[in-house]
DNA sequence: GTTGATATGTCAAACGTTTGACATACGAAG
DNA sequence: CTTCGTATGTCAAACGTTTGACATATCAAC
């Protein structure tokens, strides 16, 4: 790989110059511009960000840690992160923790061996303790930890509250509610506690299951909604956390018979793209994702810049009304 | 941050003896060893990987380019290069082109200046040339260019034929295949070619639509379905080239009455994991994405530590069916 | 002729680390 | 006592770049 010193030389001029012309500093005449340009286009020469970021301490990169990017939700939100990043001058190293502690505390590790400006935590399994002597910029997703650390989430009582409206609304009689696993110290237990809440002004009492810790192993959905059915097969109301979740309990109702919406009315959250594109469409809490994600970034910017910078930040969600209910 | 300096000074050590515990080399006590890592502990330090891939010349970082991680097959994709990289001591970083030419030959050149080890190139719409002074090791996914550069992809010819043969077996008098964009020279169009000589053997002549080039604006599906079933009322069986596609027509299929499998029967492509879950789950080709994953990280090492592979990886499908065939 | 803007050059330090060459010191084995 | 293995140290160069200080030269304007 060509180096600096190689195009000036072949430029017949300075390093110096090299560089000025490179980062456009001092004086610098068209002829020579030209000529280095040219030079360096012959040697197809790329400067070396490494060395900048040395010498900047800076390193323009972001790192991401989610639990899998397979997951749709966070498909979508890395696809958003990694794309705004760019329009900024950034890039984005990606990290799947697979909700595995040791893997969440080792990428944390390795984000700061390797100089990252700022990190975006999408997956939460560390006690709090981990991310505090973090000193560089940090925004967590759907976690709220110390006052100090931005955080970013969607308006998770009024998502649960508009499902737990739109389900009664529509008449349901018997109501159950897919949550991930409560201990998991995740804002979105929140769509659960508003989601009670109304259910509770209004008299009903929900069936309540949660999810195994590991909330990617799909399989274990099948087995949960199975029994929940099995339990309580008067449901005709159901609330799933995530629109995966709801995927299989359309499957599930699939399976034994009950038509959706008619029998059951079913509502996720999230709105990822599939949630459109799925049979029957799935009516859902819409969380701005891309919205999300940019926010996610600017604050991670704003830390780097130490401007000002909101600490919580709630985004509105919005309910989407499809074909399951 | 701390530096190795800041560790040697409060350890009362060289740098050097620091820099060897570090690294495992020369003559340590334990004592020493045991004092060095006390004082790393109180000072939180990480030793900076910039400076040791400038010195080392090699980053240990991969740069994946794909057209987008939302989609699903990517997203998967993307998730098993990144495990299995980590496993290996790399990072990743990500790029999604959105099958931009121009985002796409900037990605290359900013990996570049970034002196990534290796590149997965999983987005095409790029000149050959392109590639060609690219110096450092590069692995393609489903597509080849040129003897060189080796390349992955699934057994599309064998998959595209299974694809034939099934609806042919299921008794399908009226077939219609989905295929990408035949422009965008990828390796899936043997899918295509593989589909076609197996329907001509036997005497069929089925209906072929493109998608646009923007293969992931899912808009556009539905419009391109409505009108084959319009021109094409008596179709009783389809071969779309990836699962989304397959879920389009699915939904499709419900808008206009017919009914999957009994009116029409439909066959995917990828297995991505909402293959199943969707309803009905659909029956698909599937790609091995993991092993994909895998080799390409592997073709990367082998090219960094200048080991012989193998240009050309073509890997097994299979026929998963469910219940649209 | 002086001044000032423009254009380029030289030189060295800095970023944080690794590494090789070399020196020194201690203790044990021969 | 010599030799060798162990343990540590000093020093400097290297990775590729930026940057500031300073020097020099040309050319135009006054």
């Amino acid at each position: 790989m060509a180096t600096i010193h190689d195009v000036a030389k072949k430029a017949k001029v300075s390093v110096t110059t090299v560089s000025r012309v490179l980062n456009n500093r001092g004086y610098i005449s068209e002829a020579t511009r030209a000529k280095v340009f040219k030079v360096m286009e012959q040697l197809n020469y790329q400067p070396n960000e490494i060395a900048r970021s040395l010498l900047r301490k800076q390193s323009n990169v972001i790192g991401l840690i989610i639990p899998n990017v397979a997951h749709p939700f966070f498909g979508e939100f890395a696809n958003h992160v990694e794309n705004y990043a760019y329009g900024k001058g950034f890039k984005m190293l990606l990290c799947n923790s697979q909700l595995d502690p040791v893997k969440e505390k080792d990428y944390i590790d390795m984000l700061k061996r390797n100089r990252v400006d700022g990190i975006i935590m999408g997956s939460h399994t560390l006690q709090v303790e981990e991310y505090i002597h973090l000193n560089s910029p940090i925004v967590t997703i759907d976690r709220q930890i110390g006052t100090d650390i931005p955080y970013i989430s969607s308006d998770n009582r009024m998502g649960g509250s508009m499902a737990a409206k739109l389900l009664l609304a529509q008449g349901c009689r018997k109501i159950a509610h897919i949550c991930g696993n409560l201990e998991l110290q995740l804002l979105a237990n929140r769509r659960t506690e508003a989601f009670l809440e109304v259910m509770k002004e209004n008299g009903m009492e929900p069936v309540v299951v949660q999810t195994d810790i590991d909330v990617f192993q799909q399989l274990q959905y099948g087995r949960i909604i199975r029994r929940l059915f099995e339990e309580h097969p008067d449901i005709d109301g159901l609330f799933a956390t995530s629109d995966i979740i709801a995927a299989f309990v359309i499957k599930e109702c699939a399976a034994i018979g009950k038509r959706v919406p008619e029998d059951v009315k079913i509502i996720g959250y999230d709105d990822i793209n599939a949630a459109s594109w799925m049979m029957p469409p799935i009516t859902t809490i819409k969380q701005p994702i891309e919205q999300m994600a940019q926010m996610a970034v600017d604050l991670i910017l704003q830390q780097m810049n130490e401007e000002e910078y909101r600490p919580e930040n709630v985004l509105p969600v919005s309910l989407i009304e499809r074909a399951t209910t």
